[in-house]
RNA sequence: GCCCGGGUGGUGAAAUCGGUAAACACAGGGGACUUAAAAUCCCCCGGAGGCAACUCCCUGCGGGUUCAAGUCCCGCCCCGGGCACCA
């Protein structure tokens, strides 16, 4: 007993922020945390705990990252409780626009500038408590980790996947550069919100579409969140049809005749719906169409060239936008159907892309909205070659009808369904070579960036050659510090201004050549990084043979949705090729997937410019990083996101204070059993939690704890040691400074994550001694009754209708059915 | 337009192989302990009626299936996210 109460309880007060600071000093100075290139290799239970690294802001780690974050470290902190050797690294992802734009505006270079922003993520990080290797850690910008990342370009260049287009790209005039497709929202710059235009320019693409498909096949087994998959397959956009080949009808083209024996007066097509080819009663070629000359005719000239020049002018996003008006016009040229050989004529129309299947389409207005809609601008013919069911030949379109039915007007194939005369006309069409099978994709990955702050691309542009790669053991490819970086709008990389460092020697004959000035998309630095951290040890090489079969692929990934069809797309494209190359032995990078949702603040997104982003510093100085996770991770489901409120905090504060309270208050005698009841609710508890954890269900996996709680301190009993050591531990993951020091103070030595072993619960505790049932009558809740477990419907029948009001409802009428779902509820029908 | 999520008390949310709607927590109210505060402990807390026992109503809206529907089916409305003249 101690003699000073009032002292005893001041000592024994809950103090987050000593904690706290003891136990992640304690922790850094045994290293828990931290594995030495000796313990990667020899560990016996791998277990890769990946999460999305962050982009090193300047305005610090946002609590977004936190509420990411602790999820993932609750999951690695599980699997060590577990027995398994858990490598969780982290890193910064400081490369691209973001780091770049802010450099400019603060007038300074991001190179002087990350580092610092580093730092301070750095502290956070390690402030939160996450369980974090920072003896593997990754900073893309820095020149160990980008020579690597050129490397990668290079491999990908070696296996062929690496080609230079002059293509059309969305350019942002005010970031003064290129942009992905993904990086463009609604036709504005993803970033700055300014409108996007399009310009062509040479750029360095990846063949993403070269593992479309295995891409998309693969996805059907793998362990990942459904959302992911289902965005990832739609953005795949495998479309498979047919390319169908149409001729170019004599006396076409007068003003530019070609010579139709040298094959170039074809005009392929691919198209989903050849079963209505029939149906097709003009075709549109995309404006930039090379045939467009080859079919126009002479007095028709000068509207085509008038309509061409208007759409060069457009941007693309407004050329791609749905809802305007369908423009066009007449070629003076005509086509001929294959399949039933009538002249039908050539139009130009923007609404047709060159960027997708062959930059032509066959226009069947009948079963095409916007064939439709531009038939009926034109006054083009629209004829029926599909029925539905209760409909002929003769009944009116009065929209274009894309459902199922069956053939008409279309010779031979009438009465077929959709689905055989697709197989049919292809047939036939394949017969003359006319047609072929066709699976479209969508587009390849442009990585290349007009761009100062990323890694230059390894290439040497010189006048014999050709573009030549560098030598692998020239790399690094150092970006040159430069004073002014600003990007121009020349659509040259500032690169290009680094005189010293443009002019280079050929590597193929040596002559005078000069770099590429383009730098690489961001994502190829985020692309590959997780192949990167266990071999952070080796400056001679990119990815360790051995550490890499040990460790990779990852166990568990864990990141934003917002990622599902960019940087997870990618990285799995990387390592497919780096696989295929025989550098890696694995095709698929990460085993499982899980998305977490977004963290919005009182039913509104955070934003900087609303003002309402909460600092986890502040957080964390009020109640400790420990209660700030709690909270986090009860806010609500993590796949479906949290709404952070202010007051809702008390409740995860309060529950760490009360198993604080009850271990300084238990019972001093370690070996006392728990009391029965407390038992039973005890190892209910351990099997709910062992079973959610991994399922990511961590706010009522909290709740059920708590719950526990409430039942441990019932009318305020005295705890026992043995009902406490086990809540400790599980608790542990989502609250691990308060825990290990709890731990201590129960009697144990050497540290609860170095030590302590996942509680395990025994089936044959989770009985109870008597349950209770529901009583309804005709299906409405009329009484409960306790019984023993696993009564008999008979006997529960019998003490339901000993029940005063279900008596009552029961009165004067004749039970006909009796339904009993055992342990839960049993039904009277009566009537 | 298409594809995903989602809509439940004052609030954050639980419960979906159909089986006691609102677990857990916040806020609010009352009480215990305390000189006081903090922490802790106990009670109340969807709506209507009733002294009470109880009864009726309630999961975005309208239908349906079922002994039983937040959960399944049909038809809608609203919110959030993604994709988008992709032929």
């Amino acid at each position: 007993m101690a003699a000073n109460p009032t002292m005893d309880e001041k000592q024994d007060r809950y103090s987050p922020e000593a904690v706290e600071r003891k136990w992640r000093e304690r922790w850094e100075r045994d290293g828990v945390n931290r594995l030495t290139d000796a313990q990667l290799a020899s560990a016996e239970n791998p277990y890769y705990n990946l999460m999305m690294f962050p982009y090193p802001s300047a305005e610090g780690l946002h609590i977004g990252n936190i509420y990411a974050y602790t999820g993932a470290d609750v999951n690695g902190r599980f699997q060590r409780l577990n027995g398994k050797d858990v490598f969780q690294p982290i890193g910064f992802d400081a490369f691209g626009i973001h780091s770049e734009n802010h450099a400019l505006k603060v007038g300074a270079n991001p190179q002087d500038l990350i580092p610092r922003n580093i730092e301070n993520f750095t502290r956070t990080l390690q402030r939160f408590g996450g369980m974090f290797d920072w003896n593997h850690t990754v900073d893309t910008t820095h020149v160990s980790y980008y020579r690597w990342t050129q490397w990668v370009f290079l491999k990908l260049h070696e296996a062929g996947l690496v080609e230079r287009r002059e293509a059309p790209v969305n350019w942002c005039p005010s970031c003064m550069t290129v942009l992905a497709n993904e990086q463009v929202l609604g036709g504005l710059c993803e970033r700055c919100e300014s409108t996007v235009e399009q310009r062509e320019l040479p750029q360095w693409f990846f063949r993403i579409t070269d593992y479309a498909g295995q891409l998309l096949d693969n996805l059907a087994d793998m362990d990942w969140s459904g959302v992911t998959k289902k965005a990832q397959a739609a953005w795949i956009g495998r479309s498979q049809g047919a390319e169908v080949s149409f001729a170019i009808a004599e006396g076409s083209g007068a003003a530019n005749p070609v010579d139709a024996e040298a094959g170039g007066a074809r005009i392929r097509v691919f198209t989903t719906r050849p079963d209505t080819l029939f149906g097709a009663t003009y075709m549109v070629l995309a404006p930039e169409h090379p045939l467009v000359d080859a079919v126009t005719a002479a007095d028709a000239q000068p509207a085509v060239d008038a309509y061409r020049a208007e759409v060069a002018r457009r941007d693309v996003v407004e050329r791609q936008k749905t809802d305007k008006d369908k423009t066009g016009v007449f070629t003076g040229g005509y086509a001929v159907n294959p399949v039933n050989g009538a002249r039908i004529p050539v139009w130009i129309a923007d609404y047709v892309l060159m960027g997708y299947g062959t930059g032509a389409i066959m226009a069947v207005p009948g079963h095409d909205a916007r064939d439709f809609e531009f038939a009926q601008a034109f006054g083009l013919p629209i004829v029926r070659v599909i029925a539905a069911p209760g409909e002929d030949a003769e009944t009116r379109l009065a929209e274009a009808y894309s459902g199922d039915g069956t053939l008409v007007n279309s010779g031979d194939f009438d009465g077929l369904t959709v689905a055989d005369a697709k197989q049919a006309i292809v047939e036939r069409l394949k017969a003359e070579g006319d047609a072929k099978a066709q699976t479209n994709y969508l587009h390849d990955w442009c990585v290349s960036r007009q761009r100062y702050w990323g890694p230059p691309i390894p290439m040497i542009h010189c006048t014999a050659c050709g573009a030549v790669p560098v030598p692998e053991d020239e790399l690094p490819v150092e970006l040159p510090h430069l004073e002014d970086f600003r990007p121009d709008d020349s659509g040259q990389s500032p690169l290009a201004r680094a005189t010293d460092w443009f002019n280079a020697p050929c590597p193929a004959c040596g002559r005078s050549a000069h770099r590429d000035t383009d730098v690489t998309d961001n994502f190829l630095c985020s692309g590959w990084y997780f192949l990167r951290y266990p071999s952070t040890g080796r400056d001679d090489l990119a990815i360790e043979p051995q550490l890499t079969a040990k460790w990779l692929p990852v166990d568990s990934y864990i990141g934003g949705n917002e990622h599902a069809v960019l940087h997870l797309m990618y990285a799995r494209f990387l390592t497919m090729a780096l696989h295929d190359l025989g550098i890696i032995g694995f095709s698929e990078p990460f085993k499982r997937f899980r998305a977490h949702g977004l963290l919005i603040r009182e039913g509104r997104k955070m934003s900087k410019s609303k003002g309402n982003v909460i600092s986890p510093d502040a957080i964390i100085n009020q109640y400790g990083a420990d209660t700030l996770r709690l909270y986090l991770m009860f806010l609500g489901a993590y796949e479906q996101g949290g709404d952070y409120r202010g007051s809702g905090i008390q409740g995860p504060f309060s529950f760490l204070n009360r198993l604080w309270q009850s271990v300084a208050e238990a019972d001093g005698d370690p070996d006392l059993p728990p009391e029965p009841e407390v038992e039973r609710a005890l190892h209910r508890t351990i099997r709910q939690v062992t079973e959610q954890l991994p399922e990511q269900q961590f706010n009522t996996a909290i709740a059920a704890m708590m719950e526990y709680m409430n039942v441990v301190r019932a009318d305020g009993r005295t705890p026992r040691i043995k009902e406490l050591t086990p809540l400790v531990v599980i608790v542990a993951p989502f609250a691990p400074h308060v825990c290990e020091e709890l731990y201590e103070r129960l009697g144990f030595a050497g540290g609860l994550f170095a030590s302590a072993r996942w509680p395990a619960h025994d089936p044959a505790k989770l009985v109870d001694a008597t349950l209770n049932i529901a009583v309804q009558v005709n299906g409405k809740l009329r009484g409960e009754v306790t019984v023993s477990p696993d009564a008999g419907a008979e006997s529960v029948r019998a003490a339901a209708e000993l029940d005063g009001n279900v008596a009552r409802h029961l009165a004067g009428k004749e039970v006909r059915k009796v339904i009993y779902v055992r342990n839960k509820l049993i039904n009277l029908v009566a009537a």
